[in-house]
DNA sequence: CAGGTGAATAAGTATGACAATATTGGTGAC
DNA sequence: GTCACCAATATTGTCATACTTATTCACCTG
């Protein structure tokens, strides 16, 4: 773990990129990115205890505010907790925030192994499963028109990032239409596990499964315009569980023939 | 909104003693909890810009150091956003992370409105379905066993604090057995929605509505006994609606008879 | 009128000192 | 010899002040 030298620019930055946030690079997120990574990658025990300040103090060569601000931040996330005279304790992974962007993307930073992406997909699964069926209940019109026109885009991207990023978006869509504030709040989870997916395969490439993805996709906007939840329930865990299995076919693959 | 004086204790201590919350006071906290509140409470309005710094050391006096780390902690959790030369803007409320407990917390303390408890109930319901099929396919005996434990420690307790935490014990035990570290990761939503609902209305106190209750819990733990996600899925789905249709009937109940 | 240039403003960073707090171990009373 | 209490100590919490950097807006030049 020596950091002599150029400070080293995380891999997370990919990520950040694809979802279109915001990479302002301060001091304060360098050590908030290493030390975040290196809690979640388990190189810090859970239950055990940082090292104190001074020491950090000395290893990021940076001064107190700029690493008291980055622990704070890790404990706001619920990654930490800082008690006098004990030092920073590492809390039990149950504690921690995983629907919080920046603790998804550590978890990324790892190579997304596939138990991971299926746990990710589960959550999905359940979340927008039901935002997919109240969308069918609540929608206006102009909400169905926004998830029809996404669909198009999607059949008509040319490059993966352009399918993404309208994939993307359907699914903003669908969140927003369920008229359900905390559905709209996990597409940070969504973005995450998109550009996750499609950086290991995209349909793009694939013709059959290019169209196989849109229909499954139309099929759900088709189903909220009718208002039928059921239909939009059933479609949207298909939607979800493809994806996933086609990442996860294709990360064996990668592990056969390397 | 002036200050003068003695600090007020926020009523957000009720919630986080209700749950066990660790609740070392110290400014930075006050801080926080009182930014937090107005801007979840829409004092402060979505795209607006907070007072700058100088302001808001002169209305809490305290040091900048305490107050940076405060609004760090609400940037962590996605409530505001510090750019330079601008200010630090409150972020739109999809940005907001309203799985962290803090935030729901802040939410709860305006009154908790019963399209806000619906959200909540819908959510879970999303989540913990997945969770109660997922913990019958994956289930050791050992946490089946916990399973019904807790359930006869439900049909015993005496209080409703008693209830209220044998019931968050339960829904932990199937978040818990179905592998998926995300399910654990939302105990803080459940907890704040039974610690909200029980504040409300208690089934401990109606005979008929504490078996009731007990019964269809004992229904989610025997069907995960028994392996059958199906059966798993629809006895959550009830537990959550019924728990919720009690609290929004009780609270209307409210509304006409003060 | 277009485009560059600099002043003003707000956040970002640094530093050193002091306060609060909880563990640890020792000290004394029973 | 056991227990209760207290002091020493290590670690985070807080403070005050100064300086740096980035970004916008307005002005000024071409």
């Amino acid at each position: 773990m020596d950091r002599s030298g150029g400070r080293v620019r995380h891999s997370g930055d990919l990520i950040a990129a694809l979802s279109g946030r915001n990479l302002a690079h301060n001091l304060h997120s360098d050590v908030l990115w290493d030390l975040g990574f290196a809690i979640v990658s388990g190189q810090y025990a859970q239950g055990s205890i940082l090292p104190p300040d001074t020491e950090l103090l000395d290893r990021f060569r940076v001064s107190r505010t700029v690493l008291r601000e980055a622990l704070k931040t890790l404990a706001a996330k619920g990654l930490i907790e800082a008690r006098a005279r004990i030092g920073t304790r590492v809390l039990p992974r149950n504690r921690w925030n995983l629907f919080d962007a920046d603790v998804l993307a550590w978890h990324f930073e790892l190579g997304p192994e596939v138990s991971f992406l299926q746990s990710l997909a589960e959550v999905r699964i359940g979340i927008e499963i039901e935002a997919a069926a109240l969308a069918a209940e609540r929608r206006t019109d102009d909400q169905a028109g926004l998830l029809l026109a996404a669909v198009d885009r999607m059949a008509a991207a040319r490059t993966p990032e352009e399918f993404a990023r309208h994939d993307l978006e359907f699914h903003k869509a669908v969140a927003d239409a369920s008229g359900n504030p905390f559905m709209a709040s996990i597409s940070a989870l969504v973005e995450m596990a998109l550009t996750a997916a499609f950086t290991i395969s995209s349909p793009v490439n694939e013709p059959e499964a290019l169209e196989q993805t849109v229909a499954v996709h139309r099929a759900i906007a088709q189903a909220i315009l009718d208002k039928s939840s059921q239909r939009a329930r059933e479609a949207m865990r298909i939607a979800i569980a493809e994806g996933f299995a086609r990442a996860a076919g294709r990360m064996e693959n990668l592990e056969s023939n390397p």
